[in-house]
DNA sequence: TCCTTGACCTACT
DNA sequence: AAGTAGGCCAAGG
């Protein structure tokens, strides 16, 4: 199975009001390092048109520099229309992982690694 | 092929 | 706490 499909697969679990990191992503596709090619994907809208691309930050709840969002703030505007709290930060907008950061279970891991065939 | 480019990450100063 | 360095790897020229 494709690696993008994989990622498309695994940000359609990120659950609503919280948000994943793209190591994570990279992590629960199967390919730990992979992190570049989840923010690729996203950038060239390889995930699919639903994608919740606004849910994936870096590893320190910076969110994306890189506007590929319709308006600069719109990734700002979707998080907070979730719940999670937005704020700025020196260079960027900022989220608070330990608060709003997606703590997937080992179980959660299992059950993607199962929907990941081949 | 080789080289450059990134919505990245970790470890080390 | 903040900046640097090296590592990663698929795409595209």
């Amino acid at each position: 199975m494709d690696f993008y499909e994989r990622v498309k697969i695994i940000l359609a679990e990120i659950p609503e009001g919280r948000v994943a990191t793209y190591g994570q992503i990279a992590l629960l596709c199967g390919r730990p390092k992979n992190s570049r090619q989840v923010g690729y994907a996203l950038n060239r809208g390889l995930a699919g048109k639903g994608a919740p691309a606004h849910r994936v930050v870096n590893s320190r709840g910076i969110l994306s520099g890189a506007a590929s969002f319709d308006t600069p703030d719109m990734q700002k505007q979707l998080l907070e229309s979730e719940g999670v709290e937005v704020f700025w930060e020196k260079d960027g907008w900022r989220v608070d992982l330990k608060k709003f950061g997606w703590k997937h279970t080992m179980e959660d891991a299992v059950r993607f690694h199962a929907m990941l065939k081949k």
